[in-house]
DNA sequence: GTCTATACAAAGATAGAC
DNA sequence: GTCTATCTTTGTATAGAC
């Protein structure tokens, strides 16, 4: 519910009010719950990135699937923020208003930039081993490059309201990836 | 003044009486040059896309300069962004809380990215046809990633507070565009 | 766990004097 | 153009009953 109103409208555009309504219970029920407002924004942020790194973790050590797939994987919640039209990645939102935040939910957003970046560099170092991926950029320099344009291209697209735009970010992504 | 409050906080971060304490002045005085909030963030934003769009169309008439001199124009303010450690591009800060934006706001914000885009893809058709560029995506296409890339760029560098992803980017992006 | 009632601060905005 | 004073709403948060 609080996610739900952070990827739409960011920190400071949701309260404890619009949370109650939303569950349909009053204002200090949910503060019974989560005392302050930095603890709910933190309690949000670590939920969303806690949830996102397992599925990764899981599909980083499943040898089965090959770093395309992994990568492929990665992309498909993008697909699904890009397929909404009022959604973007929860730390996307956040970031445009960091300087804002609280210090907790700063360090969970960093925290999820930074842990994107190490396992997307790991994916990246998997396939080029494998003869999947052909790139000339430091694994980590690309990783950057992907996260940085998967997440700017949904809250420009939001802006925007192209709808194609981040499947074709994805595709340019993937033809750089096994192309070149 | 609000630029700055809004490159560093985003929209629903900054209010009259910030602006007055920064300005020297009273809330209401304020009031009286932006009859409302909305005006106000309109002004901000539209001073911020028309001063950004006059650079960039005499860079773009201009045929003195070559196409990646263009493009290394374009990227400039993005590395006075990354330089600083508290200011994204203003569009980008106000993308993140898009949906909790006021109308004419967001109109301004649609508008600078849309303008942005349309000039990229100028400069990269140009760039092509006078053999400075060589790549295979579609003009539009690679305008969008170049946006998107610089945008997210910003946004992740902050958070994250890594100094040099910036200039890195900008870097695999200069070289996607001459190399390949 | 949920409620009513309440305190307190901040925000957007207006009226009217100087 | 700037000010003081004021209004109204909203937001975070607390106290205490059920």
């Amino acid at each position: 519910m609080a996610q739900e109103l952070t990827q739409t409208g960011g920190y400071n555009a949701f309260s404890f009010n619009h949370i109650a309504e939303r569950v349909g219970i009053k204002k200090p029920s949910v503060i019974h719950h989560y005392p302050t407002k930095e603890a709910l924004g933190k309690a949000v942020v670590q939920r969303y990135r806690e949830t996102f790194e397992a599925a990764l973790q899981s599909i980083a050590c499943d040898s089965d699937k090959t770093a395309f797939q992994a990568f492929e994987f990665y992309c498909t919640p993008y697909t699904d923020f890009g397929a909404s039209n009022d959604k973007v990645c929860l730390c996307g939102a956040l970031a445009g208003e960091f300087m804002a935040l609280p210090d907790d939910v700063k360090k969970e957003v960093k925290q999820f930039f930074e842990d994107h970046i190490l396992w997307l560099e790991g994916i990246l170092k998997r396939g080029k081993k494998a003869g999947e991926f052909s790139f000339k950029e430091k694994p980590n320099i690309l990783a950057k490059l992907i996260l940085d344009s998967l997440q700017g291209a949904l809250i420009v697209k939001r802006a925007t309201g192209d709808g194609d735009q981040v499947h074709q970010i994805i595709a340019a992504l993937k033809s750089r990836l096994i192309g070149n």
